[in-house]
RNA sequence: GGCCCGGUAGUUCAGUUGGUUAGAAUGCUAGCCUGUCACGCUAGAGGUCAGGGGUUCGAGCCCCCUCCGGGUCGCCA
């Protein structure tokens, strides 16, 4: 049976007490962590979220009652115990343990809550199944490692909170219930009882409501926002997830920068102690794709891509040919000293992962001991096998793996995911190093050809670059944008921009982007409408929290930092969300189920 | 929507060429034990082999469908 408290307090958490408090009685509350009944004498660790402390139960010190009672202890029952500190005698201290050399001599005991024998182990080495973990997850977060990383999320957001009030930054709510907007993510939709037939949706983003603010003269905000996006997941993506939002007026790129190098610095120095050195490097989004094959770059190691087109033109092997005809080109990457770590059958691994991307095929150049080994020898010359190993770098004992295309984004794609993987299989990446920058000068516009139109690459409040501005009629594609990406170790983990704020400009963009000024106005007007009013020039950039706290706990997906996340088919194991609803409700919103 | 991997005691797994009553560890239950800390010893309970269908004398194992979980491409302004 489950007792009550009755005036009972706790004194300390279980891994406080120390050489201060031997021999004071102390008063414990936690959960059993562990039992063990030698007869007459019996062990029970108590933890709570900061660690264990033995708890030892001699019969011959207690009432038959305590001691009978704490022989029924099992895993997991919530206990409160009343006892003096002991120090443990030197034989006895367990190095293991951070409280080992103390112990608590129980005087009395409450058992406060039973509990069943639980599914899974509540420790660090459980091996469990994740679809066990998430079913059971208020077990899975008694775990330590799961406390670790859910208080260190708490300790991320103090630090933001902290650091942005400092710099003047207001916390400001924005709301949930909010009106659709194409483009974008597809949105959660909330159906409306007193509007029948019409739907809120849940923000993907608090872009237009910050923006807004700026309007109204709240000159820094800041929001520890929640937002939804309905695509499918990720293990590093959520359909509900947390962005650390910001925007600032009368500022232009470099002041956003500025702001937010100081955050990361203050951020990674309180919670991993690491010194960022500042200013963090910047590299244009042209040259991260030309150098890396992504937007993203990780550059804690080389293998940087190389364009080698120049070299095999007129060569008359089809791929080369049909790639530099099509308006692409052919790349390599160099893996140093790889010549003997691929072979065949890793070459074939490596292709499956430029499949993957798109690349029809991967060719390689090995440039062994014993001679020159290449699926493609035979369709160069000599000169340009020269030239191609000169642009490479190449030189004995190298691979270079080549992928062409005749769209650019299929070869950085591939490429930039086989640098990675040769990274990770040759162990390229050193763990203890952060790697920070900015990627800066993204497009504005990139062509889909799904929709047969330019989309806005960031969002389309984003604004071109001023000496960019006039190529919006003529050239679109070669617009770039104010736009700028903080990467970290190769993970976005923040991005912004300096916004459009001339309504004039705004409108130029939503033609741009196909729409008539009609749909404009019906999607936006409250925007455009807004910025007639005297608007200051303003920008913002959100860090991905959820992302933050993953890479500085090492955790290896943001399901581990959140405290109930979903699965794959944005379902919750635990609540069996989404579920069905009475036809009762269904009528209220005026809603019929497709039969 | 596509591709890949997985689902067998509470948990983690093994299960040979398709062949008797599906095993191990751990957890759980009961008993013994005053210094355990992966406690030990003894005994015991515990299975919709994810679900459905098929092939076969016989299916955990082979085939088909479905469900569930993970990774990934598309998607994610």
């Amino acid at each position: 049976m489950a007792e009550l408290l009755q005036g009972w307090k706790r004194t300390h958490y279980c891994a406080q007490p120390g050489a201060a408090q031997v021999g004071e009685e102390v008063l414990l509350m936690g959960w059993a962590d562990s039992w063990r009944n030698l007869g007459s004498l019996v062990f029970i660790g108590l933890r709570d979220r900061t660690g264990v402390m033995q708890i030892t139960f001699q019969e011959s010190e207690l009432s038959a009652e305590v001691f009978e009672l704490a022989k029924t202890i099992r895993n997991e029952y919530t206990l409160a115990v009343k006892g003096i500190l002991r120090r443990r005698d030197e034989k006895m201290v367990n190095k293991n343990m951070a409280t080992g050399a103390y112990e608590l001599q129980a005087k009395e005991l409450k058992i406060l809550g039973v509990a069943s024998t639980p599914p899974i182990y509540v420790q660090d080495d459980l091996d469990a199944a994740e679809q066990v973990r998430l079913k059971y997850r208020y077990l899975d977060l008694r775990r330590p490692c799961m406390q670790h990383n859910i208080i260190l999320r708490d300790k991320v957001a103090h630090v933001t909170r902290n650091y942005f009030a400092e710099q003047g930054f207001l916390e400001i709510e924005t709301p949930i219930l909010c009106k659709s907007t194409p483009e974008g993510a597809r949105d959660y939709l909330v159906p409306s009882r007193v509007h029948p037939g019409e739907f809120y949706a849940l923000p993907q983003s608090p872009q237009q409501y910050k923006q807004l603010l700026m309007v109204s003269g709240f000159d820094r905000y800041m929001q520890i926002a929640r937002c939804f996006r309905d695509e499918d997941l990720r293990a590093d993506r959520q359909p509900e997830f947390t962005q650390i939002d910001l925007e600032m007026s009368f500022v232009d790129r470099d002041d956003v920068l500025e702001v937010n190098e100081g955050f990361i610095s203050r951020l990674l120095k309180e919670t991993l102690n690491y010194d960022v050195p500042l200013p963090l490097r910047r590299i244009t989004w042209q040259s991260a794709m030309d150098r890396y094959g992504s937007d993203k770059p990780d550059t804690r190691y080389g293998l940087e891509l190389q364009d080698v087109s120049e070299a095999i033109k007129g060569s008359e092997f089809g791929m080369f040919a049909d790639a530099l005809a099509g308006g692409g080109s052919v790349r390599c990457i160099n893996v140093k000293g790889g010549a003997d770590k691929f072979p065949r059958k890793k070459l074939d691994e490596l292709a499956e992962v430029a499949k993957t991307y798109r690349a029809k095929a991967l060719l390689w150049m090995s440039l062994k001991e014993d001679g020159l080994q290449c699926s493609f020898a035979k369709f160069l010359s000599e000169a340009q096998i020269a030239e191609v190993q000169r642009l490479a770098g190449a030189q004995q004992g190298d691979l270079l793996l080549f992928v062409a295309d005749a769209k650019n984004s299929v070869v950085y794609a591939s490429l930039g995911a086989l640098r990675q993987e040769v990274a990770k299989r040759l162990g390229l990446i050193d763990p203890q190093c952060i790697d920070l920058l900015w990627v800066v000068d993204f497009p504005l516009l990139e062509y889909d050809e799904e929709e047969g139109r330019f989309m806005a690459m960031h969002h389309p409040f984003t604004s071109p670059m001023d000496e960019d501005i006039d190529y919006m009629d003529t050239d679109p594609g070669r617009v770039r944008a104010k736009a700028y990406d903080m990467v970290m170790n190769g993970n976005e983990i923040g991005g912004g921009s300096i916004r459009i704020h001339s309504p004039e400009l705004q409108e130029k963009m939503f033609e741009t982007l196909g729409f008539t000024k009609e749909e404009a106005w019906r999607r936006f007007g409250f925007l455009m409408e807004a910025f007639k009013y005297g608007t200051p020039p303003h920008g913002g950039l959100a860090y991905g929290l959820d992302r933050l706290v993953m890479l500085i706990t090492g955790a290896s997906s943001i399901r581990d930092v959140i405290a109930f996340p979903k699965v794959q088919n944005a379902s919750c194991l635990m609540t069996d969300a989404p579920d069905v609803v009475d036809q009762k409700q269904l009528d209220e919103l005026h809603l019929a189920l497709k039969e």
